[in-house]
DNA sequence: CTGTTAGCGCATTCAG
DNA sequence: CTGAATGCGCTAACAG
C-alpha cells in the first residue's frame, strides 16, 4: 500500500488537513514547527503524493497534450524540445498524440484527451476540416493553442504561427531575382499554412512584375515522395519549363532534388532549388540545401506559455503570436 | 457542469450503480433495455466519462511513460509508431519524457511519471546509471520494459532489443572481407549497447584472424558532431591508419563521411563507411549509406505490448524479446 | 437484474 | 494555527 496524507497525518499527529496544507506550500497556515515535522515524516516514509486524487480534488491534471500531424516530420524534435522546455519543471505532463495524417485518427485522440482531463491542448493540427477539431475542445471548455498551422477556427482561438507568407517571398524573390522561371510545390491545397506561402508566392511575383501564368504548381502531402512526384507532374517533357523550384518544406525539396539528378539535371546549375523548415538533413543532402528556417523550438516554447497561461487564467497579451522565418543560403541556390 | 454518472442516473431512473455498470461494457448485469436506455441519456448529453475519477477508483490510469534519451535522434519516430500501434485504440495515452541526455532530467520524469500514478513506463534509458532508474520504477511497483538500451537492471527486468552483437558482428564481417583495416566508433562506453556491439565486431575480428590491434577506436555520443571529431581523432596525419569506418550509429557515420570528405578523401573508394539504424536521412546523403537497420517500429510495438501484458497481469512468455537487424548496403561499401 | 453503501486520496470550506 | 466534515466522479462489494 502506497502512503497517504492519512498515514502522515497519523504518524505527526495531526490531521489530514494539516498535511495537506503543507503540500500545498503556497497556503502557509502552519506553524512552522508542525510544517517541518510534517516534512520530515514525508522524507522518510518517501511520500509521494497522488497525482490522481489532487486532479480529483481540484479539477487540474497538471497534463497538457500535443497533437501532431506526423511525428516523422523531422520538424517536430525542435517543437517538442520548446514545449518542453516551457512545461519545464512545473510538474506537467505531457500527452504525445501522432494523427498520422488521419483527422479520424486525430479526433479520437482529441476524445482520449478529453476523458483524461487534459488541463490544456497544443493543436497542430493534421487537416483544416469544416468539422474541425477545435469545436471538440470549446465545448469541453478545455483551453487549447494552434501551432504551426492556421487552421479556421474561431476567431477567438489563440496560436503561434511562423509567418508563412514572409517565409514563402523571401524564397520566391531569392529564386526570381536570378530571373529563374518558377516551379512551386505547395503542401495540401485545404490548409490555410499552403494559401499563406501561396500569398507569399504571389506577393512576390508581383514585384517582379510576374503573374501566376509564369510559374508551375503542385500540391505534395509534406513527404519526400510526393515531393519527386510533384516534380514529374510538373515536368514537361522536350521543353525546360522552369528552373527554379521552392516546396513548401525541406523534405519535399529534397525529394524534388532527387527527381532532378535522376534527370540528369545539375543543382543548383540546371535548376536551383529551395525549401522550407531547415531540417538537419537539409545541411546534409548534396548540395546543402537553401531553405527557410522556422524557429521551431521558440514555436513550441512560445505555444506552451500560452497554454500555460490561459490554464492558468491569465489571458496571453497576444491572441496570436508570429515569429519571423530566416533565409539559410547553402548551396541550392548560386550566389549572387 | 459537466455531466457525471448522477446526472444520467438521475434523469434515466436508475442508480449511479447502473449507469457504472452500463459504461463498463464487460459486466453485463443489466436488463437489454435499461441498458439502452441509459446510452441513450448518455448519448444525448454528450456525456463522457471522467478518467481521473475512475482512475482514482479502479487505481488504473490508462497511460504509460516513454522516456527517451534523445527526442532529436531520427530513430525515435519509427519507435513512437510502433507503440501507438500496440497502445492503440485501447484508449491508453502516452506521456513523452525527453531526457536530453540528462540523467538528472531523466529522474525527474520518472518521478512526475510516478505521481501522475501511469500504469507503466517504456524506458530507453539515457545511462546504464549505477543508482539507475529502474529502482525508481521497481519501488514503486511500477512497470516497465527497457527498450533498445539493455541498461544493468535487475535480471528479473523485461526488454525489448535490437540484437547489437549480431549487426555489429555483420558490418563488420562486410567491411572486413575486403580486407579493409578498421576504424571503429562506438557509442558512450558506459553503455552496455556499447560493450554489446563492441563484442560484436571482436566476433568478426576473430573469425578473420585479428584482434583489437589492428583496429581503431573511438567513442561518440551518437551526435553528428561527435562523429566528425571521433574521426579526427582517429586520424594519423601522413600515415592512412584505416580504410573502413563502422559507427555506432548513422548520425556519426555521417559526421565521419564529412570529416573525410573535408579531407579530400573518397567514400567508398578511399574509405568505406557503415553506419547502424537506417535512419532516414541515411539514403539522402552522398553516397546513400550502407548502414544496419534496426527493426524500430517493430521494437516499439512489442516494447508497448509486453508492457500491456505487464499492466494487464498476464507476465510475457519471454522476459527478453531480441529482434534482428537487417544489413542495408548502399554506396558507401563497394560492391564485391 | 438493480439499488445501497463505502471508499479511492486529496482539497477545501467552516469552526474552533 | 489546526481539526472535522464534505465532496470530486466513479467503482466495487454486498444486499435485495
Amino acid at each position: 500500500m502506497k502512503t497517504t496524507i492519512a498515514d502522515i497525518a497519523r504518524e505527526a499527529g495531526v490531521s489530514k488537513a494539516t498535511v495537506s496544507r503543507v503540500l500545498n506550500e503556497s497556503l502557509d497556515g502552519v506553524g512552522i514547527e508542525t510544517r517541518l515535522r510534517v516534512k520530515g515524516i514525508m522524507e522518510e516514509r518517501r511520500y509521494e503524493p497522488c497525482g490522481i486524487a489532487r486532479g480529483l480534488a481540484t479539477g487540474k491534471t497538471r497534463s497538457v497534450g500535443l497533437i501532431v500531424p506526423d511525428i516523422a516530420d523531422p520538424f517536430f524534435p525542435l517543437l517538442i524540445r520548446g514545449i518542453e522546455a516551457a512545461l519545464g519543471s512545473h510538474g506537467y505532463g505531457l500527452f504525445l498524440c501522432d494523427a498520422h495524417l488521419d483527422p479520424k485518427k486525430e479526433r479520437e485522440h482529441l476524445r482520449m484527451l478529453a476523458e483524461k482531463r487534459v488541463d490544456g491542448v497544443i493543436l497542430n493540427s493534421t487537416l483544416s476540416d469544416s468539422d474541425g477539431p477545435w469545436d471538440t475542445l470549446d465545448q469541453r471548455a478545455i483551453p487549447y493553442v494552434l501551432l504551426d498551422r492556421m487552421v479556421e477556427a474561431p476567431a477567438s482561438a489563440y496560436g503561434v504561427f511562423a509567418d508563412n507568407r514572409l517565409g514563402a517571398r523571401m524564397a520566391t524573390e531569392l529564386l526570381l531575382t536570378r530571373g529563374r522561371r518558377l516551379a512551386f510545390i505547395n503542401g495540401p491545397a485545404g490548409l490555410s499554412i499552403s494559401k499563406l506561402r501561396k500569398q507569399g508566392v504571389e506577393e512576390a511575383l508581383g514585384a517582379h512584375g510576374l503573374t501566376w501564368e509564369a510559374v508551375r504548381m503542385a500540391n505534395g502531402d509534406y513527404s519526400m515522395e510526393s515531393g519527386e512526384r510533384a516534380l514529374e507532374t510538373l515536368w514537361e517533357p522536350g521543353a525546360l519549363g522552369f528552373d527554379a523550384v521552392f516546396a513548401a518544406n525541406d523534405r519535399m525539396a529534397i525529394g524534388a532534388m532527387r527527381a532532378l539528378q535522376r534527370r540528369g539535371l545539375l543543382v543548383p546549375d540546371d535548376v536551383e532549388v529551395v525549401g522550407f523548415d531547415d531540417i538537419e538533413t537539409a545541411r546534409l543532402v548534396e548540395p546543402p540545401l537553401t531553405t527557410v528556417a522556422q524557429p521551431a523550438f521558440e514555436m513550441g516554447r512560445q505555444a506552451a506559455q500560452m497554454l500555460l497561461d490561459l490554464i492558468s487564467g491569465n489571458p496571453p497579451s497576444q491572441q496570436t503570436i508570429v515569429l519571423e522565418p530566416t533565409l539559410v543560403i547553402r548551396k541550392t541556390t548560386r550566389q549572387t
